[in-house]
RNA sequence: GGGCUUGUAGCUCAGUUGGUUAGAGCGCCUCAUUGACGUUGAGGAGGCCAGAGGUUCGAAUCCUCUCAAGCCCACCA
């Protein structure tokens, strides 16, 4: 570490020493990158707790790429807009903090391990759980570095300290913990259901893992009974077990609840007909099968009505035992040949080919997901919980975001998401792979055995949680607030007696009874019911005056309380029978549900843990759009849940990343992809940023292509010069502390406009227009200050103050957008990191007249350039030009000197009135008369020509005012200052069309 | 089927709560250039703001409809 802050030294020092003599003509990004990202990792300022002085804490977590993935430009956008933030709020003052981490992305690197198994001819289940998870473990290991390297090569300033992954130890605690609390609050279900079912992952998948391809397929009409019907799956006959037909429709009235024989392939089978509102008289014949195990529709009307369902499919995705010859076939041939036979028995009575139709695929694979019962963890979202004051998890998530303690940026997505959570089915969060958090439960296997289905739809085992064991931290007052669980410890014992939630600390508190693994709470509405409660629970404690004293002296007085968290450990022996034969359930838990804790399990919940109190609620959630489901919803889920918290204050939503056509960019066709590393060898870091951040809005998706980032490499170079002419200019590159002193109009000008860039950046940060920001900040650099303002300094000369103030403005400014190439500038002006410098706060002031000022100025100079351009005049040939200045006079006469240079004139006449010199071109502007006397030079009919063209132009700008002022309508309804702007805008357009007649007439 | 977004210069996009003659960058054209920068400078051309209707004194901006491009959700056998 050392030895690399010694090495940056020295490199910063060498650039010193070139300054003086030599800055390099280019900026080489290659060059400096590595070792500026390594000096600022080794200076700590990563890290919020070495930012000293700072207040406020903001925090960003950083939604965590898979641990074994490689950067993508995915990846680019998301590090680059929360750099750019993170880095704002550090120099604003903030205790910033950005938390990397890694995912372990279960289902995908679980299949990445098979598939290397695969080429050596194995399968996972050759190895072993263990050993294959081992395998597991070793692949993460070796490849996590590449990630964790390419996320430095952008600049992100995140504190590595804290970096965390999915499956580390305390993720896995808070992963448990989380389980548990939502088991013992009848949050978490087991249950026999109909899932989606991928039988190449060998996994359920949650609903919207399942994407919806679609396809052309067969609609075959099979003879039913008495009924025709269709169906696209015909295999599933076998595991019909009803018919439905809608209750008004008066064709099938006379069968509702009757059992009907129907011919099958197997021989006859019995099915019972109901009446269900599911079914579209119009579609078909008006009558559906129903497979209850193998189709959602179906299973939902055989809940409903009772009827039993049988499994045909298995979870290889082929037919069981139960479907006699078919047996083993995969679901599509058995599709043939059950057709076959079908059509043999004459039971087919037509199929339909091309019949659209959508397949369901998994997201992962694209293997067609079969539906099929199992016995799977749900988390259920109608469940209504006391912690919420009856409301469901879904409606507070809603919530949550209706009152804005959560604010989604562009709002647009709030609709879809309150309605994606509207419609949310409980949530399966079982799956049956190996890599994961394992669920934890154990079972017992005498109790296993004797296991008894109730109707297909219940079990009754009993699982063994974790079981807990409190113990105790002791909190600070100030700590203490509305919503707190809190233990109640006995003053004089020292006993803990209870703990509860605070739910309002000044007058009333209610608790919530606890327990121990048994009891179930209750919630109180006044502290004596509270201890009245305790009392009653805990017959043998003897609960004092003091107690209750004790607590309500400690709202007033610092009393003693305490918090508890929960130590889970595994379960020693069955709850039910004793015996110690329990085994944990194999599967693991939906990767989502890890992640849905993020924000606060890396924080160190569920302990009580600093981190958690200062950087919790985090401030920013930044995030593709097209995660606000998978990922950004279950946050909110999670966390309100177990934390009573929302994880973060705004999320904001960035688009997709897009080839220059707009079309997306995809693995399968490589040519469309950018690598970013690619980029960034080429191009630099900063110039991919600034590709991805100026030209894209919230929610919007963002085209990159080569020529926009080059672009923005040229403008990089631009800034890299900027500062290279002056530092080569002033007498001494340092620091300046106090705002310069303005000598001439253009240090006037410059000032202003530096003070309202400043603010309007600083706006548009707080604000999320990141985009804004860039292009006000571009405009700036490159056109106001240097094309005018360098070039004005040439001729001026001795500005080295405001040229120095100006630099070192414009690096803070840009710090958060390109941070190598201003902190490698910056170098030159100070030893500290321009990192941790003070964000500006430069106000403007409202003054008109130094705008004014200075426009008069450069319009002079653009009309004279205008005029030479327009008669072809070669710009090395220095020209005599006469200004009638008027009321100006003096100001012209101010900046005569940088007029003759920008302008190339040899000499320059300023006139008070009008002394018009004979055969010149002549333009008006801001309320000066421009003549370029050329006599024999100018072509007069051309000069003539323009001049009516000016005129015509002006003419009709006067008529539009004309009308528009003469309308009632306006001058009564419209703000008085945009009339009273109007007419003085049409006297003066007036005025000058006067003077332009006057010159046409002259120049004849 | 439901919902959302977008349509402004050849291309990529700005355009705040309606208010002068609609802007920028790139590209194109003309010219310049050894003194910070050719990864540059000066100037120019180029737009019925997708279309139609409406509200208004006034619409790129608000409303309705139409057309086009795209996205998300749901899903019926």
């Amino acid at each position: 570490m050392r030895a690399i802050e010694i090495l940056y030294r020295l490199i910063t020092l060498s650039l010193n020493i070139m300054s003086e003599k030599e800055i390099p003509k280019t900026y080489d990004a290659f060059k400096v990158e590595d070792t500026i990202y390594k000096a600022w990792e080794s200076s700590g300022y990563f890290n919020p707790d070495n930012l000293k002085g700072a207040k406020d804490s903001f925090t960003i977590s950083m939604p965590p790429p898979n641990a074994t993935g490689f950067l993508h430009v995915g990846h680019a956008v998301m590090l680059s807009v929360q750099d750019l933030v993170i880095r704002y709020q550090r120099m604003n003052g903030k205790k910033a903090l950005w938390l990397p981490g890694t995912d372990h992305a279960a289902i995908a690197t679980q299949t990445a391990v098979e598939k290397l198994l695969k080429k050596e001819g194995k399968t996972r289940h050759d190895l072993g759980r263990e050993k294959f998870l081992k395998r597991v473990e070793e692949y993460v290991e070796n490849s996590r570095d590449t990630i964790r390297n390419q996320i430095r090569k952008i600049g992100s300033s995140c504190d590595w300290s804290r970096e965390r992954y999915t499956l580390d130890k305390g993720l896995t605690t808070a992963v448990n913990e989380a389980f548990v609390q939502m088991y013992e609050d009848g949050l978490i279900y087991r249950g026999h259901r109909i899932v989606n079912w991928c039988p190449r992952c060998h996994s359920t998948l949650a609903d919207d893992e399942v994407e919806y391809k679609p396809a052309k397929e067969k609609l075959y009409w099979i003879k039913y009974g008495p009924f025709t019907l269709a169906t696209a799956r015909p295999e599933t006959k076998l595991g019909d077990t009803a018919v439905a037909v809608h209750p008004d429709d008066p064709r099938y009235k006379k069968y509702i609840g009757k059992k009907i024989m129907i011919p099958g392939v197997l021989g006859e089978f019995e099915v019972t007909v109901v009446a269900d509102k599911a079914v579209d008289r119009e579609f078909g014949s008006g009558v559906i099968k129903v497979t209850p195990a193998h189709d959602f529709t179906d299973y939902e009307i055989a809940r409903r009505h009772n009827i039993s369902m049988k499994q045909v499919i298995n979870e290889d995705g082929k037919m069981m035992e139960n479907c006699g010859k078919y047996h083993g076939m995969k679901t599509r041939e058995c599709r043939e040949a059950i057709v076959k036979d079908m059509q043999k028995m004459g039971l087919i009575k037509k199929i339909d080919e091309d019949y659209d139709h959508n397949l369901s695929v998994c997201y992962r694979c694209g293997e067609v997901i079969e539906p099929l019962p199992s016995e799977q963890w749900f988390i259920d979202v109608n469940k209504k919980l006391d912690r919420f004051g009856g409301r469901t998890i879904k409606e507070e998530s809603i919530r949550v975001v209706k009152n804005g303690d959560i604010k989604i940026i562009p709002e647009r997505f709030n609709k879809t998401y309150f309605h994606w959570m509207e419609n949310l089915r409980d949530w399966c969060i079982s799956r049956q792979i190996w890599f994961g958090h394992r669920i934890p439960v154990w079972y017992c296997k005498d109790c296993k055995e004797n296991k008894k289905y109730k109707m297909g739809f219940h079990q009754d085992i009993v699982p063994q949680l974790y079981s807990g064991k409190t113990i105790t931290y002791r909190l600070k007052p100030k700590d203490f607030k509305a919503d707190d669980q809190v233990a109640f410890e006995n003053s004089q014992t020292k006993e803990i007696i209870g703990y509860g939630i605070i739910r309002n600390i000044k007058e009333t508190t209610v608790g919530k009874l606890p327990l121990d693994n048994k009891a179930h709470g209750a919630t109180y509405n006044k502290i004596e019911e509270l201890i009245d409660a305790f009392k009653k629970h805990y017959h043998n404690l003897k609960v004092s005056e003091n107690t209750k004293a004790y607590v309500i002296e400690y709202e007033f007085k610092q009393g003693k309380l305490t918090k508890p968290i929960v130590l889970r450990d595994k379960p020693v022996c069955c709850s039910q029978c004793n015996c110690k034969t329990l085994e944990q359930d194999p599967d693991t838990l939906d990767t989502w549900f890890s992640s849905g804790l993020w924000t606060f399990s890396t924080l160190g919940w569920p302990e009580q843990a600093k981190d958690l109190k200062t950087f919790h609620p985090t401030q920013l959630m930044e995030t593709g759009y097209d995660i606000l489901f998978f990922w950004v919803a279950r946050m909110i889920i999670m966390s309100t849940y177990l934390v009573r918290e929302v994880p973060f204050e705004k999320v904001y939503l960035h688009g997709l990343v897009r080839t220059k056509s707009g079309e997306k960019m995809s693995k399968s066709k490589p040519e469309t992809v950018i690598d970013p590393l690619d980029v960034i060898k080429e191009y630099g870091a900063d110039s991919l940023r600034l590709s991805l951040l100026i030209g894209s809005t919230a929610g919007n998706d963002v085209k990159l292509y080569k020529e926009k980032i080059a672009g923005y490499r040229n403008f990089v170079n631009k800034l890299w010069n900027i500062s290279r002419y002056v530092l080569m200019t002033v007498k001494k590159p340092e620091l300046i502390e106090k705002l310069p002193k303005a000598e001439t109009s253009s240090d006037k000008w410059i000032l202003q406009r530096l003070a309202q860039v400043t603010e309007q950046v600083s706006r548009d940060l707080e604000s999320y227009n990141f985009s804004n920001a860039g292009e006000v900040l571009r405009d700036f650099t490159w056109n106001d200050f240097a094309d005018w303002y360098l070039e004005i300094s040439k001729v001026e000369k001795s500005k080295d103050d405001i040229l120095l103030y100006c630099l070192q403005s414009l690096l803070k400014l840009w710090h958060p957008f390109m941070p190598f190439v201003t902190e490698s500038i910056w170098k030159n002006l100070s030893d500290d990191f321009l990192m941790i410098q003070k964000w500006s706060e430069l106000k403007s002031k409202s003054d008109i007249k130094i705008e004014n000022d200075f426009e008069i100025i450069k319009q002079t100079i653009i009309a004279l350039r205008n005029l030479r351009a327009e008669h072809n005049i070669e710009p090395a040939k220095k020209l005599k030009a006469v200004v009638i200045a008027k009321s100006k006079v003096k100001l012209i006469e101010e900046n005569k000197d940088v007029v003759l240079k920008l302008a190339r004139l040899s000499d320059l006449q300023i006139e008070k009135t009008s002394k018009k010199p004979a055969h010149s071109a002549s333009t008006l502007t801001s309320g000066v008369e421009i003549y370029l006397p050329l006599e024999g030079v100018i072509d007069i009919k051309k000069e003539q020509n323009r001049l009516e063209k000016e005129k015509e132009q002006l003419e009709k700008y006067i008529k539009g005012f004309e009308q528009k002022l003469s309308n009632k309508g306006f001058v009564e309804n419209a703000p008085k200052e945009i009339v009273k702007v109007g007419k003085e805008k049409l006297l003066t357009a007036k005025e000058n069309i006067k003077k332009l007649e006057q010159q046409i007439k002259d120049i004849k």
